[in-house]
DNA sequence: AATTGTGAATTGATTCACAGCT
DNA sequence: AGCTGTGAATCAATTCACAATT
C-alpha cells in the first residue's frame, strides 16, 4: 500500500504514460532504462519522472536505472490494474457502441461486461457484448461487484444515470456527457469532453 | 486580441465549462448571473471564476453580475469559436466513425468535413461525411485551410499520420491514439486517452 | 562513473480579503 | 447594498543541484 501524502493528480496520469512507454520497451526486449531515456519517451523532464516515482516508492538502482519489467509491475500495482477490472457502459449509441468494441481496454486491464440503454440495440453498430435494458442495471452491477462505469448518454439523462449507478455501488465514473456531474464524496468522476478539447485547440491555434 | 501573460492552461478549459453553463442558462431565458451562481453550476469556487475571467478582460457589472448573452459571446471570441471551424478526422474505424456522426460538435462550433483512411469505409457504421483515401488528405486540407485534425488511428500509425497532417498545414491535433506525439513548436496536441482515464479511476477507487 | 533519490528553491495556481463600481 | 475585480497570501507542483548508492 503506497503512502499518500499529497500526490499531484497529474502525477498519477503520468504514471499511466510511463507504463505505456515501459510496455513498448518490453516489446522491444529492452530490460533496463534510465530516467533520462524513459522521460524523453514520455515527453517529460527526467527529474519530473524521478519525483513522480518516488511518490510511490523507490524503484530504481543508482548508477544503473530502472528494470523495465519490475517498474511496469510496480506501476500497475499502484494503479490497481494488476488484475482485470470489470466495467459497465450506459448509453449504447454511436459513441457507446464504439467504446464497447474498442480493443484498447483489455491490454490496460479493463473489460466492459455489458452495455445498458433505454432502448437496447437501436442505432449504430452492434457491439460484441450484450446491451441490456436499464432496469437490469442495478442487479447486474451489484451481483458482479462492479466499481467502474462509463456514461455515454445525452447530457439531459446523465445525472439521473449517475445517480442510478452510484446507488448500485459504482464508485468510479468516466463521463462523456457534456455537463458537470454532482456526486457524493466517495465517488470519483473523470470527464472526457471532445468538444471542449477542440475548443481548447481552437484557442491555441489562434496564437 | 487578448493579452496573454501567463494564463493557466486549466483556466482555458474552465472557460469552456462556463460557456456550457451559460448556454444552459440562456435556454432557460435567464438574462443575468452572479459569479456565485455560475461558479456553483460549473463546480468551481466563485473567486476562481472571477479570476479566470479577468485573465481575458472585464465582463461583469459590479453589484449586478454578468450578462449571460454578452459573457457567452466574449468567451466564444476568446476561444475562437464564434465562427464554425472546419476539421478533418483520420482513421475511420469504430471510434472515428462514431465521432464523425457525433452531434455535439456543431453546437460547439466545429464541423468534421471529411474522414480519411487507408481503407475507406471498412469497419463500423457508415458516417454521414465522405471517407476519402489518405492520398487526398493533403490537397483537401490545404484547399480548405483546415487547421484542426482528429487522429483515431492505431498507435503504430499515429506519428506518421501526424507528420502528414502537419505538412498539410494542420496546427491543432486532437489525438486519440495511445502514444506521445512528437510535433514542432507551432503545433498544439491535446490527448484523449480513455484507457488512461480508466486507470486513473482505478487508482482512486482503491482509496 | 553513472544514475537514482530528495531537500531546497522556484515557479505556477488558487484562495482570500477587501477595494472599487454601480 | 451588492457584487465584481484584483493584489497579496497561501498552497501546490515543478525544477534544480547534489548527496547517496551501486
Amino acid at each position: 500500500m503506497p503512502k499518500r501524502r499529497s500526490i499531484p493528480r497529474k502525477a498519477i496520469y503520468r504514471l499511466s504514460v510511463y507504463l505505456r512507454c515501459l510496455e513498448r520497451l518490453k516489446e522491444n526486449a529492452i530490460k533496463s532504462v534510465s530516467s533520462e531515456a524513459l522521460a524523453t519517451a514520455a515527453g517529460v523532464a527526467p527529474p519530473q519522472l524521478r519525483k513522480d516515482l518516488t511518490y510511490f516508492g523507490q524503484f530504481g538502482t543508482r548508477g544503473l536505472g530502472y528494470d523495465v519489467e519490475t517498474l511496469a509491475r510496480r506501476i500497475r500495482d499502484t494503479l490497481g490494474t494488476t488484475h482485470l477490472q470489470p466495467a459497465v457502459l450506459v448509453g449504447a449509441g454511436n459513441l457507446g457502441a464504439a467504446l464497447m468494441a474498442y480493443r484498447g481496454f483489455a491490454p490496460a486491464g479493463f473489460e466492459i461486461l455489458a452495455g445498458f440503454d433505454e432502448v437496447p440495440r437501436r442505432r449504430g453498430q452492434r457491439p460484441p457484448q450484450p446491451v441490456l435494458p436499464m432496469n437490469r442495471l442495478k442487479d447486474f452491477v451489484r451481483a458482479r461487484h462492479i466499481k467502474i462505469a462509463i456514461i455515454t448518454v445525452p447530457a439531459a439523462a446523465a445525472q439521473d444515470v449517475a445517480n442510478q449507478l452510484i446507488r448500485a455501488g459504482i464508485t468510479g465514473i468516466l463521463n462523456f456527457a457534456p455537463l458537470v456531474l454532482h456526486v457524493p464524496e466517495h465517488v470519483t468522476v473523470n470527464n472526457v469532453n471532445v468538444a471542449i478539447e477542440l475548443e481548447n485547440l481552437s484557442y491555441f491555434i489562434k496564437g
